[in-house]
Formats: C-alpha cells, structure tokens, sequence
DNA sequence: GTCTATAGTTAGATAGAC
DNA sequence: GTCTATCTAACTATAGAC
C-alpha cells in the first residue's frame, strides 16, 4: 500500500497522503489543489502537475493505490480450514469487522467516490479485484454444511449489509453511544444475529412471529 | 412534506426541489446558485436570495423540511399491538424496509451531509426527533418476550444495521445484481435472518461454531 | 419579488525561470 | 522537479432598476 519506492515518487506519496486527508475532511470539491500543495510540505501549485494531469487523477490514484482489497481479501482467506459453514462465518466477520475499521479512511474516500463520481472509480477496484472473490468466498460457504437454504448473492447481501451496517454505525452515531461495549463485544453480537438471530426460540410451525 | 402553503411560498418549494435534485446529482460543492436557479423555473440568481440568505441554507432548509421522519414514524407506530418481539420485528422491518426506499433521495443527502459538514445539519433531526423515538420503540420490543437477552442500545444498534446496509447495497453494487429476487423475497431473507440467523442449527452446547 | 449587471474571490491549470 | 506569476473561468453574493 504505502511505498516509497524510488527516491522520486517520495513527493507522490505525501502528495497522495496529504490529499487523501484533505478530501475526508473538505470533501472533493471543497478541497483546492492550493490546500493539497500547502498541506504537502508547502510544496507550490504547480509542482502538483509533475505528478498528476489532474485533480481527478489524484483522488482516483488514492481509490486505486489506497484500497484495503488486500487487507480485506487477507482477512478471508486467513480463515483456514473449518467443518461448518457457521464456522466459516463466525471467523470471517472475526477478521473482516477487526480490519475494516482500521480502513476507516477509504470507506470516506469510497462515499465520496459515489457522490462526486457515482462510484466510477470504485467500480473497476469492485468488480474487476473484490466482486469475484466474494463471490467465490461465499459460493466456498454455501458448499459448506450448516446453512439455511440461501443462494450466494442472497447470502453475500446479507452479509455485506451487516458488514457495511456496522461501519456506518460506528461513527453515524453521536460519538460515544456505543463505547459501553467493546469491540469484540460488539462483533459477538453482530456474529450471534448473523448465525441465530435475535429471537430465543427457533420459527415454530411457521408462524410464530407472523 | 410538500406543502405549497401560500403563494408566495411556491418559489422557495420550486427552488428546494430543483436544489435537492441537483445536489443529488452533482454534489453540494458541485451545484452552483446559477443552476439552482435555473432548474428553478429559469429564475435569476439574484432571486434566490429573497428566499435564502446563503446556498447553504438552501441545503439545510432541505434536511429540515424534507426528511421522512413522520413516514418512518408511521411506519413503526404502525406496528399495532402484538404479543411477542419477533413479532413486533417483523413487522416492523416490513414496514421499514419497505418504506426507507421511497425517500433515496433524502438518504443521499444525508451522505451528503456526512461529506460536506459533518452531518452538522442531520445532527439536530436525529438528536432530537428520531434517536429519542427510536430507544423508546426499542425498549418496547426489548420488554415484549421472545427475544435472546440484549439491552435496547445492543437491539437498536444491530437493528440499524441491517436496514442501512439494506439500502446501502441497493445501489452500491453493480446494477441489477439484485433484482432476480423481489423486494418483498429480499425483506423476507433479511427478517429471518435477524430473527432466527442463516444457521440451520441452534448452538448446540456453545460451540457449534467456534 | 424578479430581473440585469457586477463586485470580489477563488477555482483548476499553465508558462517559463531556475 | 520546484518555484513565482498569471490566465481564464466560475463561483457566491450584492446593488439597484422595474
């Protein structure tokens, strides 16, 4: 991710850092290629286009150099070998709702993406790198014993759905009112709905909540 | 929500329609007076500012006037009187889930808000209308028997996470990915899971899955 | 309350010396 | 590759006639 490879590109890394930083607090708009020059160690205007043709290039640099997709994709195949389908979600969101906050940065820079962009930069990183690997992932799962009859893209909505949930209510929410619990507490419960649900007793019949 | 009150009130309500879509489209930073005013009616720019001292205003007149908190009241009082809190879950997430969809457009500018201040503007309609209403409905369910042991902030915090992450993915994702199953098929897989889990199983001791 | 015209500022991007 | 200086265009907001 960070790689201040050649002596040269060193100015592109603090370019990239320091507007990444800019962009999450002013926005794509609100942020100028003046502020992103000061910001870079007071670097001049101008100096900004040796790197990049334009402002554009360098938000979609950011999205296409500072995504969590190996983070991310670490995190699920990091969960070795299990017997259950349950098993294999209980470790996945382990690892995913440890790793995604700490990405916290990208999952702004992605809503600002589809705000300003309707996600176009997004989307190549979505589709091309993470989408089919999910994909796969998920149809691994559902080969797995243990699940309710779901098919994978009903299985993966639901999942992506908690995930994204949980990372909206992180920070949607006046600051604090979540902090009585820890976070691993916290990803118990989200674990727990994800596999058993919330009610103590299992459907009966059919109509026990109906 | 549209109330086109007196007469002279009917330009302001021409303007925040024609604003609210055009901050939808292109951003808060990204639409200028110019274009508000003439996707309002092909009005002048001076005009505008008869009805709102600074753009900004615009944008917060927008947040106030047309946020879907009595719809989504209404969903939920509409609940009526139940005996169990799967019960009073289900049917609520039917009447939520289904009603949260028909205001996109006021989800979308509440990103905006989160990107452009903060979510200053939102703060005040969730701090003193919706949160308030929200931990009362929840406490309800909580005391209603049927469910695991949760304390209502653990319950309303997983509560809305499933229904962001419900629209979140309604059009994060590639287009049409979802659309072989229907939405009332989508609200029902959401619903079993948050009540019963995707597991086919009950815990067995304590660790079926660990 | 709506218009025209414009003030005052700032934006993205470029030119050319070093 | 970095700087100073500047171009052109667009922005928010205001002034004043009607």
């Amino acid at each position: 991710m960070d790689e201040p490879s050649s002596k040269g590109d060193q100015a592109r890394t603090e370019i990239l850092e320091a507007a990444r930083q800019l962009f999450i607090e002013n926005g794509y708009n609100g942020t100028s290629m003046r502020s992103i020059a000061e910001a870079a160690g007071g670097r001049a205007v101008g100096g900004l286009y040796n790197h990049f043709r334009t402002k554009e290039e360098i938000f979609s640099a950011i999205i296409e150099e500072q995504n969590p997709y190996d983070a991310l994709m670490a995190a699920v195949t990091g969960v070795g070998p299990v017997e259950s389908a349950p098993a294999f979600i209980r470790a996945m969101l382990g690892h995913v709702l440890r790793v995604m906050p700490r990405h916290y940065d990208f999952f702004q820079i992605a809503q600002i993406d589809l705000r300003e962009f309707q996600g176009a930069h997004l989307q190549r990183v979505l589709e091309t790198k993470l989408l089919p690997n999910v994909l796969r992932v998920i149809s691994e799962i559902s080969a797995l014993p243990g699940l309710k009859p779901v098919d994978p893209l009903g299985l993966m909505r639901v999942v992506a759905s908690v995930v994204l949930g949980y990372m909206a209510t992180r920070t949607l929410l006046p600051t604090g009112i979540f902090d009585d619990r820890s976070e691993d507490a916290w990803i118990d419960l989200y674990t727990d709905m994800v596999l058993h649900g919330l009610a103590d007793m299992p459907p009966a019949g059919e109509r026990d909540d109906k």
